[in-house]
DNA sequence: CGAAGCTGTCATCAT
DNA sequence: AAATGATGACAGCTT
Protein backbone atom coordinates (compact mmCIF):
# COMPACT_ATOMS: atom_id res chain seq x y z
CA UNK A 1 0.00 0.00 0.00
CA UNK A 2 2.55 2.30 1.11
CA UNK A 3 4.43 1.47 -2.55
CA UNK A 4 1.25 2.02 -4.19
CA UNK A 5 0.16 5.69 -2.35
CA UNK A 6 4.14 6.56 -3.09
CA UNK A 7 3.76 5.99 -6.93
CA UNK A 8 0.43 7.81 -7.15
CA UNK A 9 1.97 10.37 -5.62
CA UNK A 10 4.78 9.89 -7.95
CA UNK A 11 2.12 10.29 -10.62
CA UNK A 12 0.82 13.75 -8.75
CA UNK A 13 4.61 14.58 -8.84
CA UNK A 14 5.07 13.89 -12.94
CA UNK A 15 1.97 16.12 -13.95
CA UNK A 16 -1.03 13.84 -13.45
CA UNK A 17 -3.09 15.94 -11.39
CA UNK A 18 -6.23 15.02 -10.22
CA UNK A 19 -7.77 15.81 -13.55
CA UNK A 20 -6.39 13.14 -15.55
CA UNK A 21 -7.84 10.88 -13.36
CA UNK A 22 -11.38 12.42 -14.14
CA UNK A 23 -13.36 10.60 -15.93
CA UNK A 24 -14.72 12.94 -18.54
CA UNK A 25 -10.95 14.48 -18.94
CA UNK A 26 -10.00 10.89 -19.90
CA UNK A 27 -12.78 10.10 -22.18
CA UNK A 28 -11.95 13.28 -24.28
CA UNK A 29 -8.98 12.42 -24.57
CA UNK A 30 -9.81 8.85 -25.86
CA UNK A 31 -11.75 10.92 -28.32
CA UNK A 32 -9.39 12.29 -29.54
CA UNK A 33 -6.93 9.49 -29.63
CA UNK A 34 -9.39 7.32 -31.43
CA UNK A 35 -9.78 9.62 -34.16
CA UNK A 36 -6.52 10.08 -34.72
CA UNK A 37 -6.03 6.37 -34.74
CA UNK A 38 -8.61 5.74 -36.84
CA UNK A 39 -6.74 8.17 -39.00
CA UNK A 40 -3.92 6.38 -39.02
CA UNK A 41 -5.78 3.00 -39.24
CA UNK A 42 -6.84 4.55 -42.42
CA UNK A 43 -3.33 5.35 -43.44
CA UNK A 44 -2.29 2.52 -42.38
CA UNK A 45 -4.54 0.51 -44.88
CA UNK A 46 -3.21 2.42 -47.63
CA UNK A 47 0.47 1.47 -46.79
CA UNK A 48 -0.22 -2.43 -45.89
CA UNK A 49 -1.34 -2.01 -49.74
CA UNK A 50 1.60 -0.33 -50.43
CA UNK A 51 4.14 -1.78 -48.55
CA UNK A 52 3.47 -5.14 -46.11
CA UNK A 53 6.59 -4.38 -44.87
CA UNK A 54 5.99 -0.97 -43.77
CA UNK A 55 3.04 -2.10 -42.12
CA UNK A 56 4.87 -4.71 -40.40
CA UNK A 57 7.48 -2.14 -38.78
CA UNK A 58 5.25 0.52 -37.97
CA UNK A 59 2.99 1.04 -35.07
CA UNK A 60 0.90 3.48 -33.18
CA UNK A 61 2.94 4.95 -29.47
CA UNK A 62 -0.14 5.79 -27.75
CA UNK A 63 1.55 8.12 -25.97
CA UNK A 64 2.96 10.19 -28.55
CA UNK A 65 0.47 9.54 -30.94
CA UNK A 66 2.88 8.84 -34.07
CA UNK A 67 3.80 5.87 -35.96
CA UNK A 68 7.06 4.91 -34.76
CA UNK A 69 9.02 1.47 -35.65
CA UNK A 70 7.45 -1.38 -33.91
CA UNK A 71 9.59 -2.50 -30.94
CA UNK A 72 8.63 -5.55 -28.98
CA UNK A 73 6.90 -4.88 -26.26
CA UNK A 74 8.93 -5.60 -22.89
CA UNK A 75 6.94 -9.26 -22.13
CA UNK A 76 6.22 -9.78 -25.89
CA UNK A 77 9.47 -11.51 -27.47
CA UNK A 78 7.14 -13.32 -30.01
CA UNK A 79 5.78 -9.88 -31.23
CA UNK A 80 5.79 -10.03 -35.45
CA UNK A 81 4.68 -8.62 -38.15
CA UNK A 82 2.30 -11.33 -38.63
CA UNK A 83 1.06 -11.38 -35.29
CA UNK A 84 0.60 -7.25 -35.70
CA UNK A 85 -1.81 -8.15 -38.78
CA UNK A 86 -3.66 -10.69 -36.98
CA UNK A 87 -4.39 -8.69 -33.85
CA UNK A 88 -5.50 -5.72 -36.01
CA UNK A 89 -7.84 -8.40 -37.65
CA UNK A 90 -9.04 -9.23 -34.56
CA UNK A 91 -9.43 -6.79 -33.17
CA UNK A 92 -12.48 -6.00 -35.94
CA UNK A 93 -13.32 -9.66 -35.57
CA UNK A 94 -13.85 -10.82 -32.49
CA UNK A 95 -12.70 -7.57 -30.02
CA UNK A 96 -16.52 -6.10 -29.50
CA UNK A 97 -17.85 -9.69 -29.40
CA UNK A 98 -15.78 -10.69 -26.37
CA UNK A 99 -16.10 -9.70 -23.06
CA UNK A 100 -13.56 -9.18 -20.52
CA UNK A 101 -14.93 -11.76 -18.01
CA UNK A 102 -14.98 -14.43 -21.02
CA UNK A 103 -11.86 -13.13 -22.23
CA UNK A 104 -10.18 -13.96 -19.13
CA UNK A 105 -12.45 -17.41 -19.03
CA UNK A 106 -10.47 -17.78 -22.30
CA UNK A 107 -7.19 -16.86 -21.28
CA UNK A 108 -6.80 -18.86 -17.72
CA UNK A 109 -8.12 -22.02 -19.96
CA UNK A 110 -5.75 -21.35 -22.57
CA UNK A 111 -2.82 -20.60 -20.39
CA UNK A 112 -3.13 -22.08 -16.81
CA UNK A 113 -1.67 -20.03 -14.19
CA UNK A 114 1.83 -22.25 -13.73
CA UNK A 115 2.34 -22.01 -17.52
CA UNK A 116 1.61 -18.10 -17.75
CA UNK A 117 4.19 -17.26 -14.67
CA UNK A 118 6.38 -19.11 -16.10
CA UNK A 119 6.52 -17.42 -19.38
CA UNK A 120 6.40 -14.33 -17.94
CA UNK A 121 10.02 -12.42 -17.80
CA UNK A 122 11.06 -11.54 -14.47
CA UNK A 123 10.48 -8.00 -14.34
CA UNK A 124 7.33 -8.28 -15.25
CA UNK A 125 6.03 -11.62 -14.04
CA UNK A 126 4.88 -10.57 -10.70
CA UNK A 127 2.65 -7.86 -11.38
CA UNK A 128 0.39 -8.87 -14.24
CA UNK A 129 0.21 -12.64 -15.18
CA UNK A 130 -3.18 -11.68 -16.58
CA UNK A 131 -1.55 -9.44 -18.94
CA UNK A 132 0.61 -11.82 -19.89
CA UNK A 133 -1.42 -14.37 -20.82
CA UNK A 134 -3.75 -11.63 -22.45
CA UNK A 135 -0.61 -10.90 -24.30
CA UNK A 136 0.23 -14.39 -25.37
CA UNK A 137 -2.81 -15.11 -27.85
CA UNK A 138 -2.77 -13.12 -30.80
CA UNK A 139 -6.45 -12.21 -30.35
CA UNK A 140 -7.02 -10.82 -26.79
CA UNK A 141 -4.40 -7.98 -27.46
CA UNK A 142 -7.11 -5.60 -28.00
CA UNK A 143 -8.42 -5.82 -24.41
CA UNK A 144 -4.81 -3.93 -23.88
CA UNK A 145 -4.92 -1.68 -25.90
CA UNK A 146 -6.41 1.33 -24.60
CA UNK A 147 -4.63 5.04 -24.68
CA UNK A 148 -6.03 6.41 -22.04
CA UNK A 149 -2.87 6.92 -19.80
CA UNK A 150 -0.66 9.49 -20.30
CA UNK A 151 3.14 9.19 -20.57
CA UNK A 152 3.94 10.40 -17.56
CA UNK A 153 1.49 8.11 -15.84
CA UNK A 154 2.46 5.22 -17.94
CA UNK A 155 6.20 6.16 -16.87
CA UNK A 156 4.78 6.15 -13.66
CA UNK A 157 2.81 2.83 -13.12
CA UNK A 158 5.96 1.57 -15.13
CA UNK A 159 7.98 2.00 -12.06
CA UNK A 160 5.67 0.90 -10.10
CA UNK A 161 5.59 -2.48 -11.72
CA UNK A 162 9.30 -2.82 -11.75
CA UNK A 163 9.10 -2.78 -7.85
CA UNK A 164 10.13 -6.22 -7.02
CA UNK A 165 7.86 -6.41 -3.63
CA UNK A 166 4.67 -4.85 -5.57
CA UNK A 167 5.37 -7.27 -8.23
CA UNK A 168 5.15 -9.95 -5.95
CA UNK A 169 2.39 -8.68 -4.21
CA UNK A 170 0.41 -8.02 -7.68
CA UNK A 171 1.06 -11.53 -8.45
CA UNK A 172 -0.93 -12.88 -5.47
CA UNK A 173 -3.21 -10.35 -6.09
CA UNK A 174 -3.92 -11.45 -10.11
CA UNK A 175 -4.01 -14.85 -9.33
CA UNK A 176 -6.57 -14.74 -6.78
CA UNK A 177 -8.52 -12.29 -9.03
CA UNK A 178 -8.01 -14.84 -11.54
CA UNK A 179 -9.31 -17.48 -9.40
CA UNK A 180 -12.33 -15.57 -8.32
CA UNK A 181 -13.78 -13.09 -10.82
CA UNK A 182 -16.28 -11.48 -8.35
CA UNK A 183 -12.89 -9.73 -6.80
CA UNK A 184 -12.34 -7.86 -9.87
CA UNK A 185 -15.74 -6.32 -10.05
CA UNK A 186 -15.78 -5.49 -6.62
CA UNK A 187 -12.99 -3.15 -7.07
CA UNK A 188 -15.03 -1.56 -9.56
CA UNK A 189 -17.34 0.20 -6.95
CA UNK A 190 -14.57 2.36 -5.45
CA UNK A 191 -13.97 3.59 -9.61
CA UNK A 192 -17.34 4.56 -9.79
CA UNK A 193 -16.59 6.85 -7.28
CA UNK A 194 -15.28 9.07 -9.25
CA UNK A 195 -16.78 7.70 -12.69
CA UNK A 196 -20.28 9.13 -12.78
CA UNK A 197 -20.87 6.84 -15.47
CA UNK A 198 -20.06 4.06 -13.59
CA UNK A 199 -22.97 4.88 -11.15
CA UNK A 200 -24.35 1.05 -11.09
CA UNK A 201 -21.08 -0.01 -9.86
CA UNK A 202 -21.21 1.75 -6.60
CA UNK A 203 -23.64 -0.22 -4.93
CA UNK A 204 -21.16 -2.48 -3.18
CA UNK A 205 -18.51 0.61 -2.69
CA UNK A 206 -18.93 0.86 0.81
CA UNK A 207 -18.89 -2.89 1.46
CA UNK A 208 -15.16 -2.95 -0.01
CA UNK A 209 -13.92 0.20 1.89
CA UNK A 210 -14.74 2.84 3.76
CA UNK A 211 -15.68 5.97 2.14
CA UNK A 212 -12.57 8.17 3.79
CA UNK A 213 -10.75 5.57 2.80
CA UNK A 214 -11.09 5.64 -1.21
CA UNK A 215 -11.15 9.29 -0.69
CA UNK A 216 -7.87 9.50 0.42
CA UNK A 217 -6.18 7.18 -1.25
CA UNK A 218 -8.17 5.73 -4.10
CA UNK A 219 -9.42 8.34 -6.14
CA UNK A 220 -6.58 8.62 -8.19
CA UNK A 221 -6.04 4.85 -8.73
CA UNK A 222 -10.14 4.44 -9.32
CA UNK A 223 -10.32 6.99 -12.07
CA UNK A 224 -7.35 5.58 -13.46
CA UNK A 225 -8.75 2.37 -13.75
CA UNK A 226 -12.17 2.97 -14.15
CA UNK A 227 -12.56 4.02 -17.76
CA UNK A 228 -10.51 0.91 -18.50
CA UNK A 229 -12.78 -1.47 -16.92
CA UNK A 230 -15.53 -0.10 -17.72
CA UNK A 231 -14.88 0.60 -21.31
CA UNK A 232 -12.61 -2.82 -22.05
CA UNK A 233 -15.16 -4.19 -24.57
CA UNK A 234 -15.67 -1.44 -26.10
CA UNK A 235 -12.32 -0.11 -26.63
CA UNK A 236 -11.29 -3.52 -28.79
CA UNK A 237 -13.06 -3.19 -32.46
CA UNK A 238 -11.99 0.66 -32.61
CA UNK A 239 -9.00 0.55 -31.35
CA UNK A 240 -5.39 -1.00 -32.88
CA UNK A 241 -4.37 -4.50 -31.05
CA UNK A 242 -0.98 -3.71 -30.17
CA UNK A 243 0.88 -4.53 -26.82
CA UNK A 244 2.20 -1.89 -24.62
CA UNK A 245 3.95 -1.28 -21.56
CA UNK A 246 1.08 0.86 -20.63
CA UNK A 247 -1.40 -1.29 -21.28
CA UNK A 248 -0.31 -3.84 -19.02
CA UNK A 249 -0.48 -1.03 -16.23
CA UNK A 250 -4.16 -0.46 -17.27
CA UNK A 251 -4.68 -4.07 -16.73
CA UNK A 252 -3.11 -4.13 -13.23
CA UNK A 253 -4.54 -0.58 -11.85
CA UNK A 254 -7.72 -2.54 -10.99
CA UNK A 255 -5.29 -5.47 -8.74
CA UNK A 256 -3.30 -2.11 -7.08
CA UNK A 257 -7.20 -0.74 -6.33
CA UNK A 258 -7.66 -4.04 -4.55
CA UNK A 259 -4.73 -3.98 -2.71
CA UNK A 260 -5.07 -0.23 -1.88
CA UNK A 261 -8.90 -0.76 -0.75
CA UNK A 262 -8.40 -4.31 0.96
CA UNK A 263 -5.02 -4.33 1.69
CA UNK A 264 -5.61 -2.48 5.33
CA UNK A 265 -9.17 -4.20 5.84
CA UNK A 266 -8.31 -7.77 4.71
CA UNK A 267 -4.70 -7.42 5.73
CA UNK A 268 -5.54 -10.79 8.29
CA UNK A 269 -6.59 -12.55 5.07
CA UNK A 270 -4.91 -10.62 2.36
CA UNK A 271 -1.41 -10.76 1.23
CA UNK A 272 -0.83 -7.44 2.11
CA UNK A 273 0.38 -7.59 5.33
CA UNK A 274 2.60 -10.37 4.43
CA UNK A 275 4.02 -8.85 1.56
CA UNK A 276 4.63 -5.45 3.73
CA UNK A 277 6.02 -7.62 6.83
CA UNK A 278 8.65 -8.81 3.91
CA UNK A 279 9.22 -5.55 2.47
CA UNK A 280 9.94 -3.84 5.83
CA UNK A 281 12.61 -4.35 8.28
CA UNK A 282 11.00 -3.50 10.79
CA UNK A 283 8.79 -6.33 11.62
CA UNK A 284 6.09 -4.38 13.79
CA UNK A 285 4.11 -3.55 10.52
CA UNK A 286 0.42 -4.40 11.55
CA UNK A 287 -3.19 -3.18 10.70
CA UNK A 288 -3.52 -0.65 13.14
CA UNK A 289 -0.06 1.11 11.70
CA UNK A 290 -1.96 0.74 8.26
CA UNK A 291 -5.17 1.95 9.67
CA UNK A 292 -3.57 4.58 11.07
CA UNK A 293 -3.22 6.35 7.70
CA UNK A 294 -6.88 6.31 6.69
CA UNK A 295 -8.41 9.53 7.88
CA UNK A 296 -11.17 7.76 9.34
CA UNK A 297 -8.46 6.35 11.79
CA UNK A 298 -7.32 9.79 12.92
CA UNK A 299 -10.38 10.74 13.73
CA UNK A 300 -10.90 8.20 15.07
CA UNK A 301 -7.82 7.61 17.16
CA UNK A 302 -7.98 11.25 18.09
CA UNK A 303 -11.10 11.76 18.64
CA UNK A 304 -10.95 14.79 21.22
CA UNK A 305 -8.45 16.88 19.55
CA UNK A 306 -10.39 16.93 16.16
CA UNK A 307 -14.11 17.11 18.49
CA UNK A 308 -12.40 19.78 20.24
CA UNK A 309 -11.00 21.72 17.55
CA UNK A 310 -13.19 20.95 14.31
CA UNK A 311 -12.53 23.93 12.64
CA UNK A 312 -8.75 24.85 13.68
CA UNK A 313 -7.75 23.37 10.04
CA UNK A 314 -9.60 25.51 8.47
CA UNK A 315 -8.13 28.62 10.50
CA UNK A 316 -4.43 28.00 8.95
CA UNK A 317 -4.19 25.45 7.05
CA UNK A 318 -5.92 27.04 4.55
CA UNK A 319 -3.81 26.39 1.52
CA UNK A 320 -2.17 22.57 2.63
CA UNK A 321 -4.13 19.64 0.87
CA UNK A 322 -6.26 17.99 3.70
CA UNK A 323 -4.32 14.18 2.60
CA UNK A 324 -1.13 16.29 3.68
CA UNK A 325 -2.31 17.61 6.52
CA UNK A 326 -4.14 14.55 8.05
CA UNK A 327 -1.05 12.81 9.01
CA UNK A 328 1.03 15.80 10.29
CA UNK A 329 -2.13 16.49 12.70
CA UNK A 330 -2.09 12.95 13.71
CA UNK A 331 1.31 12.65 14.16
CA UNK A 332 1.80 15.42 15.71
CA UNK A 333 -1.13 16.27 17.58
CA UNK A 334 -0.70 13.68 19.70
CA UNK A 335 3.27 14.31 20.25
CA UNK A 336 3.51 18.22 20.19
CA UNK A 337 3.39 19.97 23.08
CA UNK A 338 5.39 22.75 23.99
CA UNK A 339 8.49 22.26 22.21
CA UNK A 340 11.15 24.66 19.93
CA UNK A 341 10.75 25.37 16.41
CA UNK A 342 13.89 23.21 15.67
CA UNK A 343 12.32 20.29 17.00
CA UNK A 344 8.98 21.08 14.89
CA UNK A 345 11.11 21.69 11.99
CA UNK A 346 12.53 17.89 12.06
CA UNK A 347 8.87 16.51 13.23
CA UNK A 348 7.78 18.11 9.57
CA UNK A 349 10.54 16.46 7.56
CA UNK A 350 9.62 13.25 8.73
CA UNK A 351 6.49 12.74 8.73
CA UNK A 352 5.10 14.64 6.32
CA UNK A 353 8.27 13.78 4.25
CA UNK A 354 8.59 9.67 4.51
CA UNK A 355 5.03 8.75 3.55
CA UNK A 356 5.73 5.67 2.78
CA UNK A 357 6.78 5.16 6.46
CA UNK A 358 3.58 5.61 7.92
CA UNK A 359 4.13 2.39 9.01
CA UNK A 360 6.75 2.98 10.46
CA UNK A 361 6.53 5.96 11.84
CA UNK A 362 3.16 6.06 13.03
CA UNK A 363 3.66 3.64 16.03
CA UNK A 364 6.51 5.46 17.17
CA UNK A 365 4.74 8.56 17.10
CA UNK A 366 1.68 6.68 19.10
CA UNK A 367 4.59 5.67 21.81
CA UNK A 368 5.89 9.05 22.28
CA UNK A 369 2.32 10.33 22.78
CA UNK A 370 1.98 8.04 25.58
CA UNK A 371 5.55 9.09 26.51
CA UNK A 372 5.00 12.79 26.67
CA UNK A 373 4.48 14.13 30.15
CA UNK A 374 4.97 17.67 30.78
CA UNK A 375 5.02 20.60 28.63
CA UNK A 376 8.69 22.29 29.36
CA UNK A 377 10.32 19.10 29.23
CA UNK A 378 8.98 18.90 25.24
CA UNK A 379 12.27 20.59 23.54
CA UNK A 380 14.60 17.62 24.39
CA UNK A 381 12.96 15.01 24.51
CA UNK A 382 11.45 15.31 21.26
CA UNK A 383 14.51 15.41 19.11
CA UNK A 384 15.95 12.80 21.35
CA UNK A 385 12.69 11.43 19.93
CA UNK A 386 12.82 12.21 16.40
CA UNK A 387 16.61 11.45 16.41
CA UNK A 388 15.75 8.08 17.72
CA UNK A 389 13.13 7.99 15.06
CA UNK A 390 14.96 9.24 12.06
CA UNK A 391 17.20 6.03 13.11
CA UNK A 392 14.85 3.76 12.88
CA UNK A 393 13.49 5.07 10.02
CA UNK A 394 16.56 4.94 8.22
CA UNK A 395 16.78 1.40 8.03
CA UNK A 396 13.98 1.38 6.34
CA UNK A 397 15.25 3.20 3.60
CA UNK A 398 18.62 1.24 3.92
CA UNK A 399 16.58 -1.63 2.89
CA UNK A 400 15.64 -0.30 -0.36
CA UNK A 401 12.15 0.60 0.55
CA UNK A 402 12.39 4.26 0.77
CA UNK A 403 12.94 5.74 -2.97
CA UNK A 404 13.48 8.47 -5.00
CA UNK A 405 9.65 9.12 -4.70
CA UNK A 406 9.75 9.93 -1.07
CA UNK A 407 12.30 13.28 -1.76
CA UNK A 408 9.19 14.24 -4.29
CA UNK A 409 6.93 13.65 -1.13
CA UNK A 410 8.73 15.54 1.04
CA UNK A 411 8.37 18.70 -1.41
CA UNK A 412 5.39 20.21 0.62
CA UNK A 413 4.76 23.67 1.90
CA UNK A 414 6.69 24.42 5.02
CA UNK A 415 4.04 27.04 5.82
CA UNK A 416 1.94 23.97 5.47
CA UNK A 417 3.28 21.91 7.58
CA UNK A 418 4.62 24.73 10.12
CA UNK A 419 0.19 25.53 10.50
CA UNK A 420 -0.23 22.23 11.70
CA UNK A 421 2.37 21.67 13.59
CA UNK A 422 1.07 24.55 15.61
CA UNK A 423 -2.49 23.52 15.36
CA UNK A 424 -0.84 20.37 16.63
CA UNK A 425 0.76 22.17 19.51
CA UNK A 426 -2.62 24.39 20.48
CA UNK A 427 -4.54 21.10 20.47
CA UNK A 428 -2.34 19.49 23.03
CA UNK A 429 -2.31 21.90 25.35
CA UNK A 430 -6.24 21.63 25.03
CA UNK A 431 -5.93 25.43 24.04
CA UNK A 432 -9.34 26.11 22.62
CA UNK A 433 -7.73 28.57 20.04
CA UNK A 434 -7.63 28.23 16.34
CA UNK A 435 -4.34 29.50 14.99
CA UNK A 436 -5.54 31.59 13.42
CA UNK A 437 -7.17 33.43 15.72
CA UNK A 438 -4.19 33.09 18.03
CA UNK A 439 -2.35 34.91 15.10
CA UNK A 440 -4.97 36.98 13.33
CA UNK A 441 -6.92 38.50 16.82
CA UNK A 442 -6.23 42.62 17.89
CA UNK A 443 -4.01 42.55 20.52
CA UNK A 444 -7.07 43.52 22.82
CA UNK A 445 -9.98 40.65 21.30
CA UNK A 446 -6.52 38.51 22.43
CA UNK A 447 -6.06 39.52 25.52
CA UNK A 448 -9.45 39.13 26.53
CA UNK A 449 -10.10 36.05 24.79
CA UNK A 450 -6.73 34.65 26.64
CA UNK A 451 -8.02 36.20 29.95
CA UNK A 452 -11.36 34.00 29.80
CA UNK A 453 -9.48 31.17 28.96
CA UNK A 454 -6.92 31.63 31.98
CA UNK A 455 -4.53 30.03 30.42
CA UNK A 456 -1.61 28.26 32.55
CA UNK A 457 2.19 29.24 31.85
CA UNK A 458 2.81 26.64 29.16
CA UNK A 459 -0.25 27.39 27.51
CA UNK A 460 0.53 31.15 27.74
CA UNK A 461 3.87 30.61 26.40
CA UNK A 462 2.85 28.62 23.75
CA UNK A 463 0.27 30.60 22.55
CA UNK A 464 2.04 33.95 22.71
CA UNK A 465 5.34 32.33 20.29
CA UNK A 466 2.93 30.82 17.70
CA UNK A 467 1.48 34.67 17.62
CA UNK A 468 4.93 35.96 17.35
CA UNK A 469 5.99 33.23 14.88
CA UNK A 470 2.84 33.89 12.77
CA UNK A 471 3.03 38.05 13.06
CA UNK A 472 6.81 37.68 12.29
CA UNK A 473 5.86 34.81 9.46
CA UNK A 474 3.44 37.31 7.64
CA UNK A 475 6.00 40.32 8.44
CA UNK A 476 8.95 38.04 6.77
CA UNK A 477 6.66 37.62 4.23
CA UNK A 478 5.60 41.52 3.40
CA UNK A 479 9.28 42.43 3.77
CA UNK A 480 10.60 39.94 1.01
CA UNK A 481 7.49 40.99 -1.17
CA UNK A 482 8.70 45.05 -0.36
CA UNK A 483 12.25 43.62 -0.99
CA UNK A 484 11.36 42.16 -4.51
CA UNK A 485 8.67 45.19 -5.13
CA UNK A 486 11.99 47.43 -4.34
CA UNK A 487 14.36 45.37 -6.55
CA UNK A 488 11.69 45.54 -9.77
CA UNK A 489 11.09 48.74 -9.24
CA UNK A 490 14.68 50.19 -9.13
CA UNK A 491 15.28 47.61 -11.79
CA UNK A 492 12.12 49.69 -13.77
CA UNK A 493 13.92 53.26 -12.34
CA UNK A 494 17.33 51.69 -14.24
CA UNK A 495 15.61 51.17 -17.29
CA UNK A 496 13.87 54.21 -17.27
CA UNK A 497 17.53 55.60 -16.95
CA UNK A 498 18.92 53.65 -19.73
CA UNK A 499 16.12 54.74 -21.48
CA UNK A 500 16.43 58.32 -20.91
CA UNK A 501 20.34 58.72 -21.43
CA UNK A 502 19.48 56.61 -24.85
CA UNK A 503 16.84 59.43 -25.35
CA UNK A 504 19.46 62.07 -24.62
CA UNK A 505 22.31 60.75 -26.32
CA UNK A 506 20.69 60.38 -29.82
CA UNK A 507 19.10 64.19 -29.20
CA UNK A 508 22.69 64.84 -28.63
CA UNK A 509 23.38 63.03 -32.13
CA UNK A 510 20.97 64.65 -34.21
CA UNK A 511 22.06 68.18 -32.58
CA UNK A 512 25.42 67.96 -33.42
CA UNK A 513 24.77 67.04 -37.26
CA UNK A 514 22.31 69.78 -37.56
CA UNK A 515 24.98 71.88 -36.37
CA UNK A 516 27.10 70.36 -39.05
CA UNK A 517 24.47 70.91 -41.52
CA UNK A 518 23.87 74.50 -40.53
CA UNK A 519 27.55 75.05 -40.87
CA UNK A 520 27.96 73.39 -43.71
CA UNK A 521 24.91 75.59 -45.14
CA UNK A 522 25.90 79.00 -43.58
CA UNK A 523 29.64 77.93 -45.53
CA UNK A 524 27.59 77.70 -48.64
CA UNK A 525 25.87 80.95 -48.35
CA UNK A 526 28.73 82.76 -47.33
CA UNK A 527 31.00 81.77 -50.66
CA UNK A 528 27.55 82.40 -52.50
CA UNK A 529 27.26 86.04 -50.99
CA UNK A 530 30.71 87.00 -51.31
CA UNK A 531 31.25 85.31 -54.88
CA UNK A 532 28.10 87.69 -56.24
CA UNK A 533 30.03 90.62 -54.73
CA UNK A 534 31.73 92.77 -56.83
CA UNK A 535 34.23 95.96 -56.56
CA UNK A 536 33.89 99.24 -58.62
CA UNK A 537 35.37 97.58 -61.67
CA UNK A 538 33.52 95.14 -61.84
CA UNK A 539 36.12 92.29 -60.83
CA UNK A 540 35.01 89.76 -57.77
CA UNK A 541 36.02 90.26 -54.59
CA UNK A 542 39.11 88.03 -53.61
CA UNK A 543 38.48 86.08 -50.90
CA UNK A 544 42.42 86.29 -49.75
CA UNK A 545 42.08 89.92 -49.08
CA UNK A 546 38.42 90.51 -48.22
CA UNK A 547 36.14 88.69 -45.98
CA UNK A 548 32.19 89.07 -44.88
CA UNK A 549 31.54 90.25 -41.56
CA UNK A 550 28.09 90.54 -40.02
CA UNK A 551 26.72 92.39 -37.35
CA UNK A 552 24.14 91.65 -34.48
CA UNK A 553 21.10 93.77 -35.88
CA UNK A 554 21.95 91.34 -39.50
CA UNK A 555 23.72 94.17 -41.18
CA UNK A 556 26.90 92.82 -43.49
CA UNK A 557 29.61 94.03 -43.63
CA UNK A 558 32.80 93.67 -46.41
CA UNK A 559 35.86 94.03 -44.41
CA UNK A 560 39.44 93.64 -46.26
CA UNK A 561 41.49 91.06 -44.29
CA UNK A 562 44.82 93.03 -43.80
CA UNK A 563 42.99 95.52 -41.99
CA UNK A 564 41.23 92.87 -40.32
CA UNK A 565 44.97 91.35 -39.61
CA UNK A 566 45.95 95.18 -38.21
CA UNK A 567 42.95 95.61 -36.16
CA UNK A 568 43.66 92.43 -34.57
CA UNK A 569 47.36 93.21 -34.28
CA UNK A 570 46.16 96.71 -32.51
C1' DC B 1 26.79 17.44 -5.53
C1' DG B 2 26.82 22.27 -5.16
C1' DA B 3 24.52 26.71 -6.16
C1' DA B 4 20.50 29.29 -5.98
C1' DG B 5 16.08 30.20 -4.31
C1' DC B 6 12.36 29.86 -0.91
C1' DT B 7 10.56 29.90 3.63
C1' DG B 8 10.32 30.02 8.56
C1' DT B 9 12.48 31.64 12.48
C1' DC B 10 15.24 34.42 15.60
C1' DA B 11 17.51 38.58 17.09
C1' DT B 12 17.42 43.22 17.06
C1' DC B 13 15.97 47.74 16.47
C1' DA B 14 12.29 51.08 15.54
C1' DT B 15 7.64 52.63 16.06
C1' DA C 1 6.41 48.62 29.05
C1' DA C 2 4.27 45.84 25.85
C1' DA C 3 2.96 44.90 21.22
C1' DT C 4 4.00 45.08 16.73
C1' DG C 5 6.54 46.02 12.42
C1' DA C 6 10.82 45.80 9.74
C1' DT C 7 14.81 43.60 8.45
C1' DG C 8 19.33 41.14 8.50
C1' DA C 9 20.99 36.68 9.35
C1' DC C 10 20.63 31.88 9.63
C1' DA C 11 19.11 27.13 8.76
C1' DG C 12 16.59 23.73 6.42
C1' DC C 13 14.65 22.35 2.39
C1' DT C 14 13.65 22.21 -2.63
C1' DT C 15 14.82 23.05 -7.29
Amino acid sequence: MDLIDILWRQDVDLGAGREVFDLSYRQKEVELRLQREKEEEKRQQRQREQEKELLAQLQLDEETGEFVPRSAPLTQDTATSAQITQNGAFAEQDGDAMAFDECMQLLVQTFPLDEAAESVPPCLDASDPPSTDLMMPPDIPAFIQNPLLPGSLDQAWMELLSLPELQQCLNMQMQESLDMKPSVEAQDPNYSQYLPGIDHLSLVKTEVCPPEYINTYDGSFNTMVSPNLSQMSLNVPEVGAEFRPEEFNELFYPEMEVKVNSGPLVSDGGNMVSQLAEISSDPPVNTVDLHSFSPGSFSSGKPEPMAEFPDSDSGLSLDSSPHMSSPGKSLNGDESFGFSDSDSEEMDNSPGGMESDYTEIFPLVYLNDGAQGSLSEKPPTDQQEMKAKNQKIEPAEASGHSKPPFTKDKQKKRSEARLSRDEQRVKALQIPFTVDKIINLPVDDFNEMMSKHQPNEAQLALVRDIRRRGKNKVAAQNCRKRKLENIVGLEYELDSLKEEKERLMKKKSERSSSLRKMKQQLSTLYQEVFSMLRDEHGKPFSPSEYSLQHTADGTVFLVPRIKKILVKNN
